[in-house]
Order: C-alpha cells, then sequence, then structure tokens
DNA sequence: TTAAATTAAGATAAAAGAGTCTTAAATAAG
DNA sequence: CTTATTTAAGACTCTTTTATCTTAATTTAA
C-alpha cells in the first residue's frame, strides 16, 4: 500500500466535500456514513487537514467541515503531505538511508522514474479536476453500493 | 513503503547470498550482520523463501542457506510473491475493492501505468542481474558502511 | 561421544497503525 | 436559557508488523 489507510481516508473524504460542499459544511458524520470510514477516526484525520490550512471546520449544529481554498488549487499531493508526509517519495525501496544518485542502492535507476510519476501524478492532480471527474464518469469513492 | 520491511530484507539477503555464495552455504549470521537486519527475524524471513523453494536450507555447523536454482532465474517478484504476496500489484490506491476497468476509482487511469511497471521491474530484475549490477558498479545493499 | 555451530520453531514483547469511547467546547434553534 | 447537534481532544483498545528470546533438532569436527 502506498498510501496510508489514514490518507486514504482523507483523499476519499476531501473527494466528497469537493463533490457534495458546495457553498456549506459538510458533517463528519455524513462523509463517514456516506464513505463507510470510522466515524472518531475521520474526525481525527481531517483535524489533521484543518491544522493543515486545507480545510476548515465549525462546531456546532449545522457544523460539519469545508475546503479551505477554491478546489481547483488544491492537489492531493498536499493530502499525502499532510497524512503521510512527504518522505514517502524519497523512500529507497529497499529501504537504505541517502540512497539516490549519489550513494543509489541496486534498484534505484528502475524505480526513480516510477516513483516521480507518482509524485508528478498527485501534484498535478486536483480536487476541482478529481470531482468533476468522478461525476461525470460516475466513478466511486466508496466501497459501498450507490445509494440513490 | 511499496514492500513490507520483510520483503526488503528477504531481497537483501538473497542479493548478499547471490553475491557472495557461490558453491556453498551461507550463514545466516553473516547476513544479518553484514547487512544489519536482526538475526531471528531474517532466520523466518528466509525460511519463508525456503519454504516457498527459492533457497535452500542445511543446518548444523558450516549450514547456512543458498539459493536452490540458478541465479539467473530467480525474478525478485518471486521473493516479493512469496513474502508479500501478489496483491500488492493489484491493490487500489483509494483502497476500494475490485477497482479495475470495469469499475475504476478516480484514480485508477492514473494509477494503472505506475503499477504495472512496477510489477514488470521486479519480473524482470533477477538475482544475477541485480547481484551483477551492485558488484559492477559498487551498489550497496546494507546502510553499514562498506567494511574492507 | 562430546562440544560447537547452525537452522527450525514457538512463545513473547515492542512498536506502529487503525479503530473506539468518553468528555469538553462551541453553535444553532426552539 | 435549554437542548440538540456537532467538532475537538484525549484516553484507551485492537490488530498487524517488527523484533526478541528460548528451546529443539541437526550437523560437523575434535
Amino acid at each position: 500500500m502506498i498510501l496510508s489507510k489514514s490518507c486514504v481516508y482523507a483523499i476519499r473524504a476531501a473527494l466528497y466535500v469537493t463533490a457534495n460542499g458546495k457553498g456549506s459544511y459538510v458533517s463528519i458524520r455524513e462523509i463517514a456514513e456516506k464513505l463507510d470510514i470510522p466515524f472518531h477516526f475521520l474526525t481525527k484525520i481531517l483535524q489533521t487537514l484543518t491544522e493543515n490550512n486545507l480545510m476548515t471546520s465549525f462546531r456546532g449544529a449545522k457544523g460539519g467541515v469545508a475546503l479551505a481554498r477554491a478546489e481547483e488549487s488544491i492537489s492531493l499531493i498536499e493530502i499525502v503531505k499532510a497524512i503521510d508526509g512527504m518522505d514517502i517519495f524519497k523512500e529507497c525501496v529497499l529501504g537504505l538511508p541517502n540512497c539516490g544518485f549519489d550513494r543509489p542502492c541496486p534498484l534505484h535507476d528502475e524505480m526513480v522514474g516510477v516513483r516521480d510519476q507518482i509524485k508528478q501524478t498527485f501534484e498535478q492532480t486536483t480536487l476541482g479536476y478529481l470531482a468533476k471527474k468522478t461525476k461525470d464518469n460516475n466513478f466511486r469513492i466508496s466501497a459501498l453500493a450507490i445509494s440513490a
């Protein structure tokens, strides 16, 4: 698994908010139920996104979370950075410290390309783009059966 | 981390055996010390490789492990398969079950390529090739400083 | 035959990741 | 003002991965 479960939950939740939160706050309970994510666990994860200025939150009745900025300006890598950190894009596949051009591991050449490609994908993919793509193609962001 | 720590240990140990085990058994203690891997932990991992017919082992004094087949005939994917399983090459980046051409997640298109590329790399890279490359270029398979 | 070396196997422990539960604080609405 | 709703925060539990420890079994060689 490239991303931690927390990070996957964060991305899926952010997509849900992008797609369903136009103009108002979305309650974490709703997100948790719709995406089949443990509520309290998701609460913590979204708190981290809020701390990292990717979301804003609002307490109390009618409270919830919302994107902190325009959906086209938030790319997935910001979420990954907040939850899993950027080290996952630098890590040596054989776990050797300071693996790189200078001191490569035997697999460095083979892996550096795909790793950069993954990083680029996360850099270039915005919540806005991905939410639109998800809607247009009726893609799913939950394992749950689609409810009308 | 794409591969588990166990899997990384397995690959590095297999490379060490390939490079240093010509014709005879290499003791697990030696591998563990040279590669800075916990001995008992490595023992279990190599037992798994032995159970999967990738290595043979020999008990008692002068015992150790050796490759079960010619080094050019063992590709990294066999080690990955034995330790982490093949699911890591099928897993959806967003953790959705049955993500694929039929029921893709929003990131499926972006990820399917790199995932296949990683898989191909492990399929095509043999222990023989990698050990030779490691020797020729003086690459390292351990975090430890190189000892004369 | 005995001692040393070495893998095999199983129990246990430590660490990290994932998930749950409870209480506090804030907000809206009656 | 009170109640219901909702996020914040912290403690706690569970599971998986990683690591350690002990004993058994096997083999070599003195």
